[in-house]
Formats: structure tokens, C-alpha cells, sequence
DNA sequence: GTCTATAGTTGGATAGAC
DNA sequence: GTCTATCCAACTATAGAC
């Protein structure tokens, strides 16, 4: 009986911190797509060319991975969104700032978006929370400050800031059925993110900031 | 040995249309806090005092339970929306049509966001996309008239629509987390709904409306 | 139509060789 | 550190009595 040679599989060459980011790396993928509860670590297993026992080796439990996953990603956001920065910058730049830095993130990791938006709603933000929080209520800050000082529009700064962040994630929740929705969409992917953050962009300042009275 | 009195248990009493809806208004909630692959069909079965076998009985797997699920919402909602009205409005007229009737059905039922959002991120918007997509595209259609006849903002029409469902949906996939992002909110959730409504729909209305010029 | 009991499978986690 | 083989719990789905 023949036997299929088997799949070189890429480790096997001993590296640990190879090997764990390499976990990490096809879980965040994985784990956006599917869930927690749905992904299977074999899934996870295969795609990086390890073995189930691995994942425990590294990471214990499924579940321990997936925070550590979150937990990843997490550092990553809130260093490249810069917070203290914003905080300083007058309100019309700050929430310019605050809009480009989180479309530039969500493009470079399309999938993050859906990565957060099923642990919040699966989850009930059990782990987003801790972290995640914290750019809300930025948000929040800029647009009260904005209101006070006359910059933007009389806004409730709280539900003004959920819409703003609405109306950045939510093309990436929904990315996967873009295409089927207008099928005749031929652009290729960098130019619809293009787009996307450009179109974006606009929709919000063009609501927040204050119109300019025409001069008399 | 004592043994616990068995729960009442609603139905034993026969009746098939009951059961059936019993069910499939469990299977809504449950589906729409779980997705597909993470809800259990013992939840839905004890969650409406039914047995599992029931749920197969009825709908024979929990994947077409599911798919019931969804085509009585998204004809609820494809009904409730009234596109042939929306279609004959003036674009602004139209609009406003638009978001109201769609943020008072988010609004009735809350937990459809989160579970249009499941089946757009879990399952690739397999069933979603059937219907759900005509959304998009009569939204999309307003824009375009809009832009056109100029009392809209030059917009994509395309992102513009999906900018716009973000506004209007996003609320609903965090509203889980609201409370525990502003601990000291301390009204009511019929307050918190009213609130989102009305900010939601000024954050779009200001951002599309073509502004008007200051008569001089 | 509804129930109890159970079959069949899947998949997270572990043991132990290399 | 990595692999193979396997255990065991969980869960979907079915069988069959009432």
C-alpha cells in the first residue's frame, strides 16, 4: 500500500518564540473569523503547520489562547492610537487624529474588526472590556471638549462617540459579503479600504465639526 | 432518595403552531447572543420549556432551525421597511423614512443587530445575503438620488450606505458593554434606546444633507 | 406531539515516546 | 519542543414508549 508523503509541516526545526507567535499569529485569523467557541484548534493547528499539542504546550487551553490573543492585539491598538497625544491636540485635530490612526489600523488588520465585534457579542466583552474600554471613552473626551469649546456640533459626546466608531468598523464586519452585494464591484481590495477610509473620514467630520457661517 | 419536582414545563399541552413558535423565539435570542456554532440546542429546548427532541421534531437539524430563524426576521424587517414607499420619496424625504423605520425595528427587537452581525462574520453572510443585502441596495439607491439631484453631499453611494448602517447598528453590537464602558450611566434602557435614536439619526442627517446656503 | 434514554461523533485535552 | 495515539466530556441527533 502506498502512503502519501507527508506534509512537510514548517517547525520541526526547534524554535519556541517561532513557534508561539506562529500559534498566535493563526489563532488572531482564526479566532476572527469563527469565534471562540467555534474554532476548533486543530483549525489553528494546521494552518501553522503544528500540532494540537502544541497549542496546549504553549498556551494550556483554547480558551487562554484566545486572551492571549486578545490581549496581543489589544497592546497593539492602544499603542498605535497614541492617546496621549490626542488628549492634548485641540479638538477638531484631535478627532482627525484619533479617525485616521484607527482607519489605518483597521486596514492594516482587516480582521480585527470582527475579532472584537464577536467577543463582544459572544463574550459580553468579558476581555475587550479591560483594554478596550479605554478608546471609547478618549473618543468621548474629544467630542466633549469639541462641544464645549464651540468646535463641533451639540452633541451627547457618549452616543456620538459609539456612531463615529460605527461608522468606522462596521464596513469591516461586513467585508466578506461587499463583494456579493454589488457583484460587479471590480476594484481590488486596497482600493475599496482606500475608499472605504476616505469616505469614511468625511461622513464623520462633516456631522461633528461645527459649519462654518458663511462671511457676511 | 427524594427527588426534586420536575419544572412545570409550559407546553404538554398539544399544541403544534405554539411549540413551534415557542421555539423559534427562543432560538432567536439564543442564536443572536451565541451565533450558530457556539448555541447548544439544549439551551433553546430548557430556555422554552420544550425537549431537545422537540427541536429536531420540528425542524429536523439545528442548522435549519437556524435558517427559520433568520427568514422570519429578515421578513419582519424587509416588510416593516416598506421599500416601495422608500423607493417613491424625494431622496432627503426618503432618507429620513429610511433610518427612522430601521432604527424603530432595532430597536423593538435589539438583539437583531448582534445577530445580523453573527451571520455576516461566522457564516460568511451565507443566509444573510439572500435578503439581507436588498437593505443595502435601496439605501444605496436614496444616496445616489440624492447626490444627483443635489440635495445630498457628493457621496459614494455605496460606502455612504454602509457608513450609515454602521451608525445606525454598532449601538446594538456593544450595548452589552455600555453600561460597563460608562459604569455611572444610570438610565434606563428605554432611555438609552431614545437617546441612540435620536443622536443616531442627527449624526446621518448631518453628515448627508447637503447644507444650505445662508440666503445673504 | 411529547417524553426518556441512548447512539454516534466531534473535539479539547493528556500521556508518553523521541 | 515536537510528535502520535488516545482518553473523555460534550453535544447533535435518533429510537421508541406513551
Amino acid at each position: 500500500m502506498v502512503v502519501a508523503a507527508r506534509k512537510p509541516a514548517r517547525p520541526q526545526v526547534r524554535d519556541a518564540e517561532r513557534t508561539r507567535r506562529a500559534i498566535l499569529d493563526s489563532a488572531e485569523r482564526i479566532f476572527a473569523r469563527d469565534g471562540l467557541h467555534a474554532t476548533k484548534t486543530e483549525r489553528i493547528a494546521s494552518s501553522c503547520g503544528v500540532t494540537k499539542a502544541m497549542i496546549h504546550y504553549y498556551f494550556d487551553t483554547k480558551e487562554k489562547l484566545y486572551k492571549a490573543v486578545l490581549e496581543r492585539v489589544f497592546a497593539e491598538r492602544v499603542h498605535g492610537m497614541d492617546f496621549a497625544t490626542i488628549r492634548q491636540l485641540p479638538p477638531a485635530e484631535a478627532l482627525e487624529a484619533f479617525v485616521d490612526r484607527l482607519l489605518a489600523q483597521m486596514c492594516s488588520k482587516p480582521h480585527l474588526g470582527p475579532l472584537f465585534a464577536l467577543e463582544n457579542i459572544q463574550n459580553q466583552g468579558k476581555y475587550y472590556n479591560q483594554t478596550g474600554g479605554a478608546i471609547y471613552r478618549v473618543l468621548a473626551d474629544v467630542i466633549e471638549r469639541g462641544v464645549r469649546d464651540g468646535s463641533f456640533r451639540k452633541l451627547n459626546a457618549r452616543h456620538a462617540a459609539v456612531n463615529i466608531m460605527g461608522a468606522c468598523v462596521h464596513y469591516f464586519n461586513i467585508t466578506n459579503n461587499v463583494r456579493k452585494l454589488w457583484p460587479h464591484t471590480q476594484f481590488s481590495d486596497a482600493t475599496l479600504l482606500h475608499e472605504h477610509t476616505a469616505s469614511s473620514k468625511a461622513f464623520i467630520l462633516d456631522s461633528v465639526i461645527m459649519p462654518q457661517r458663511i462671511p457676511s
